[in-house]
DNA sequence: ATTATATATTGCAATATCATGATATCATGA
DNA sequence: TCATGATATCATGATATTGCAATATATAAT
């Protein structure tokens, strides 16, 4: 029935990806994400940490694969590149609503 | 409408709990529960690792409150806590399968 | 009491991650 | 070109995680 106790590749990439989230505020960042587009220094204001921490954690994101970067002028702006994380967080949510 | 970026609380608490499972042998280790509650051995024995490095995994995965153990004579059996976790789980299969 | 089996713990060295501050790059406008 | 705001990277020390081997504990059977 399940797939990582068969395929242990499978458990490794899946463990790699939720590594990347599973980080008190990578995971806000992904849920800001999810509702929209918005560059770095906005994410940062609105999360009130400095500018480089946020970028390091877009930078892991981005590494990732669950979020894409692109330039509109003199800003960088953040998308999820995943349209299945959406649906994680969404998924992690109502897993924190249960506790 | 995303939680996460709200309550900074929750996106840490949520965070711990995904850190737990964030690793290729824990992972397998809740699919393989997920199917039904087994011992340590045996779960070593199918995850092909030793006994120690199970044990220490199912350590963290209790810790994080994610299994629970109780003893049936010689044998401890491990199981879900969360009915919630093997809804994530499913939810970690599709994200994986859609790769 | 001894042996065997199941589980848990501990110690350890290698490696990775974390958060911060300083610095570098990049694009724009004066 | 210079100044400025936006991003990225670097360097660092502190802390955490990883995987393994050795050892300890607990239960059961003989």
């Amino acid at each position: 029935m399940g797939m990582f106790d068969e395929d242990a590749e499978a458990a490794g990439h899946c463990a790699e990806m939720m590594k990347a989230i599973a980080h008190p505020l990578r995971l806000r960042i992904a849920s800001l994400l999810c509702e929209g587009d918005s560059n770095v220094s906005a994410l940062a204001g609105k999360l009130g940490v400095a500018q480089s921490f946020a970028s390091q954690q877009l930078r892991i994101l981005r590494m990732a694969g669950l979020v894409q970067a692109s330039r509109d002028n003199a800003f960088v702006i953040y998308r999820l590149a995943e349209p299945r994380l959406k649906q994680l967080i969404r998924s992690l949510e109502v897993c924190a609503l249960a506790r």
